[in-house]
DNA sequence: GCCGTTTTCGGCCCGACTGTTTTCAGTCG
């Protein structure tokens, strides 16, 4: 069998059988044929380990969704570098074709109608199509029909999936919708629900549900906002647009249906689709509306997500968890995890100041972390060779930490301000302070910060390097992706994981919430790996540590507990975790 | 094509909305 060079990644697997996917439904295919390739793809997409390696070892029917059929494709996938059947449909659709049916409107079935009644192939010749008022004269075609798809071309000429909008973002607009719908007097309780809920990386609207007794009030102290331009409404609920065009569903129900709401409307989709095939076998049906008992034909309502979840026979499962991976199967046999919070972290061990490119001074990022709670801050500014903000010579870095120290000796035991740098990580791997100086440091982060273009092997020695050095403590955001805008390094990470698990080094979840880094599907794996974590704010403001929490969400949507994470252990428990020297 | 408290066949989540329909299929979230 040959081994495509440098193997392939998850993702990759993942998109050819969403491909495959599309291309049966344009074929076709029964529905839930199609359905089975698409839940495939997610399942390796989401998939902790790689699935390549699962593959070769004859076990990839071990994740959920993948079975003999599809099992058998990823072998063919991984030995030609595509899959047959693609190939072949592809001689009967042309690429653009899969893209009509991305059109809002436009499905696989009336993309493939006009296909077969007019041999539209593209989004250009269904825009020409329309405008020559074509289409309809095909069956079930009419005139709205032309001026949907024209609307729709004129807001979107490429028909490009619109952008998903940070969660960051996201969350600041959404809490201020929901500050202000608390005001009402008729409102009994707000919430941001769907994937700001779960705290994902990213949204593509905002949904906000809310319990009264007066749906018609709610929607009219919405309807006011100014921060949204209403573009539909019923009497229990709305449609809307941030200003920035974030899509906004406001949905209004009596407090006793409220558990009901929020349940549904915080998904995931995928999650929910697999609580509901799973109840029915019970004889119950879950909607949004209640839970419906066939056998007793009733149906209750829930004021709770709790209820439920009970009803189910389910524990309650944490909204991070919602993503179909697993967590249905542990909270019916009780063993969901326990997971980390912001409570239980005593400190953070990366942030800046003005010695090099932070807003704040020494004195004032302590004084924030003190009255945050923590025992521990670490000072951590760039090292020699950043480049970007102010350096830190060697020089400067003496006397830098001289004066943490001086500032640590005017606190008593309860706050301990710790001597750190985030050193940056050379193209060959090696550190630009010496030893020397890294040995009078409390605490050390490398990280890189230039030639991010390196090859895989290349770049992984560098990274293992780094890693190895006995007085590295922890890899600063490890992959160096920022969300939607840039690619992770090209990194071996079952090489780093190993590396840092057998080393005692620390992989840190950058909270930068452009960062998150490393993400939740790699700090899975690298928990699996038998790695500890670090959770970090990266804050160059005091007003930035609260950051830490993007960290702590993304562990937890990892599955991580606290047991796991460095800084969830005291200064001292934490200093003799590590391994130096 | 997957899967099993319905277990190797016969099912496969739920509801709203839209437009072209004459009773509903397709799309969407």
């Amino acid at each position: 069998m040959r081994t495509l060079s440098g193997g392939m990644r998850n993702a990759e697997i993942a998109s050819h059988f969403e491909e495959l996917g599309d291309l049966y439904e344009l074929d076709g295919a029964i529905v839930h044929r199609v359905v089975a390739y698409r839940n495939a793809a997610r399942a390796i997409r989401n998939a902790s380990r790689s699935v390549e390696e699962l593959a070769r070892a004859g076990r990839a029917t071990e994740l959920s969704g993948i079975g003999k059929t599809i099992a058998e494709k990823i072998d063919t996938l991984l030995e030609r570098g595509s899959l047959p059947q693609s190939e072949k449909l592809k001689e009967r659709f042309p690429p653009g074709l899969v893209e009509v049916t991305r059109i809002p409107g436009f499905g696989p079935k009336r993309a493939r109608k006009v296909f077969d009644e007019l041999g539209i192939a593209s989004i250009d010749e269904l825009h020409r199509a329309a405008e020559a008022q074509q289409l309809r004269g095909v069956p079930g075609f009419g005139v709205k029909a032309e001026e949907s798809v024209l609307a729709a071309l004129a807001a979107n000429p490429e028909g490009n999936p619109r952008a998903r909008v940070l969660l960051s973002r996201a969350r600041a607009v959404g809490e201020e919708i929901v500050a202000a719908l608390r005001e009402h007097p008729a409102c009994e309780r707000a919430e941001l629900a769907g994937s700001v809920r779960r705290m994902a990386e990213t949204c593509k609207d905002l949904d906000v549900v809310v319990a009264s007794r007066d749906p018609a009030a709610l929607v009219e102290a919405f309807r006011e906002l100014s921060l949204l331009d209403v573009t539909s409404a019923s009497e229990s609920g709305a449609r809307a647009e941030t200003h920035n065009g974030l899509p906004v569903d406001l949905r209004v129900v009596a407090p006793e249906n409220f558990g009901n709401l929020l349940q549904h409307f915080t998904g995931s989709g995928a999650h929910n689709e697999a609580l509901r095939t799973q109840s029915v076998r019970r004889g119950l049906h879950v909607s949004e509306y209640g839970v419906i008992d066939d056998e007793r034909e009733v149906t209750h309502a829930c004021a709770t997500e709790e209820e439920v979840y009970e009803l189910l026979g389910l524990s309650c499962v944490p909204p991070e968890l919602r993503e179909n991976r697993g967590e249905l199967q542990a909270a019916r046999e009780g063993g969901l995890p326990e997971l980390v919070r912001v409570e239980s972290l005593r400190g953070d061990l990366h942030c800046h100041t003005i010695a090099s490119d932070g807003r704040a001074t020494v004195e004032a990022m302590a004084a924030a972390a003190r009255e945050r709670g923590y025992e521990y801050l670490a000072i951590t500014d760039h090292s020699a060779t950043h480049g970007f903000g102010k350096d830190v010579s060697s020089d400067a870095l003496r006397r830098h930490i001289e004066h943490i120290r001086a500032v640590d000796a005017s606190f008593g035991d309860d706050f301990r301000l710790l001597a750190g740098s985030e050193v940056n990580v050379l193209p060959d791997g090696a550190l630009d302070y010496d030893d020397e100086l890294l040995g009078e440091l409390d605490w050390v982060i490398a990280s890189l910060h230039s030639s991010f273009r390196m090859g895989e092997e290349e770049m992984t020695d560098r990274m293992v390097r780094a890693i190895e050095h006995p007085l590295v403590d922890a890899i600063g955001h490890p992959t160096g992706r920022l969300i939607e805008r840039r690619e992770p390094y090209a990194l071996d990470l079952d090489r780093v994981f190993e590396a840092a698990a057998r080393t005692g080094t620390f992989l840190e979840i950058n909270g930068n919430p452009d960062r998150r880094d490393l993400s939740e599907l790699n700090a899975r794996r690298a928990i699996e790996a038998g790695v500890t974590l670090v959770l970090d704010s990266d804050a160059h403001g005091p007003e930035i540590l609260p950051s830490i929490g993007y960290a702590v969400a993304t562990a937890r949507r990892a599955w991580v507990g606290p047991d796991r994470i460095a800084n969830a252990r005291p200064w001292a428990e934490l200093d003799a975790l590590r391994r130096r020297g």
